[in-house]
DNA sequence: GCCAACGTTGGC
DNA sequence: GCCAACGTTGGC
């Protein structure tokens, strides 16, 4: 995911970015994951951006190793979804970003399916600066599979599929003043305060599931009924159970074929 | 630890 | 632009 608009500018180096909550991405540098051990062990600076959720200014550091971290900081957000745990088994996910363009910081948040499609490289989903999806992202293995949705536009829909080709490492956009998703209180280099996955794209449907429908359908279905991201709809983060991902991608797929809607 | 005020997200 | 949901802040 990505980035934004880059897409044009730069292409030797390819910058990543990401998005991230609410928003989108930004973009950074693209980075392997070299650079990006180096970088987290090193140096403190990337520029990019995200967003995403993001919240608050937590309260001080302290805290936040503290209390934070018993709880916040550890639970998968809450209840939904999160993944089948079982042993070996995909987990799945939602992630949101924004397609449209909005300027956080002076830094175009945009980042769309179409975005993260024409990468040529894992993506990092960067600027999440709230703690329940944060530890979703945490919570994240390689392997698993997510929905891209599409938020804060004008026909919020699941448009996609990605899929989570590395597990969390820092998001060091946060300590960097000039990105879109700084956190002034992301200081300790021992321990930073968020983190980003790498992505990369595997489908665009032909026939994205909108937010209406997905709220018409939850009283009638029950395999829906509990979506994280119908009773938790600021998080940008959620889990997507085995159930509901099984039952979602049906409905996609059978509309896809012969378009047919089936509104269910 | 409670809770009111306040800020943000995100759909509409 | 409005507003509901929800998270954070900060007084007590």
């Amino acid at each position: 995911m990505a980035k934004r608009k880059t897409i044009d500018g730069e292409l030797g180096e390819e910058r990543v970015t990401r998005r991230s909550t609410r928003g989108r991405t930004v973009k950074e540098e693209v980075v392997d994951e070299e650079m990006i051990v180096e970088k987290v062990k090193a140096k403190d600076t990337v520029k990019t951006k995200g967003m995403a959720v993001k919240k608050s200014p937590i309260k001080d550091e302290e805290s936040e190793s503290k209390e934070e971290v018993k709880k916040t900081e550890t639970l998968p957000a809450k209840t939904n979804g999160t993944a089948p745990s079982a042993p070996g088994e995909r987990q799945h996910w939602l992630l949101k970003a924004e397609p449209e363009s909005r300027l956080e910081k002076g830094h175009d948040v945009k980042f769309s399916i179409d975005d993260l499609a024409a990468k040529s490289v894992p993506e990092p989903w960067d600027g999440i600066r709230s703690y329940a999806a944060r530890n979703n992202l945490r919570a994240m293995k390689k392997g698993d599979l997510a929905f891209f949705y599409h938020s804060s536009c004008k026909t919020p829909a699941i448009v996609g599929v990605m899929e989570i080709v590395q597990e969390h490492s820092p998001d060091l956009t946060a300590q960097d003043p000039k990105a879109a998703y700084y956190d002034p209180k992301d200081t300790d280099p021992s321990n930073p305060r968020w983190s980003v996955v790498h992505v990369e794209f595997r489908e665009k449907f032909s026939n994205p599931l909108t937010l209406r429908e997905l709220k018409d359908m939850q009283g009638s279905w029950k395999e829906i009924s509990e979506m994280q991201l119908l009773k938790q709809s600021r998080l940008s983060v959620t889990g997507v159970t085995g159930g509901e991902w099984e039952f979602l991608m049906s409905v996609i797929k059978k509309r896809e074929k012969g378009d047919v809607k089936e509104e269910m």
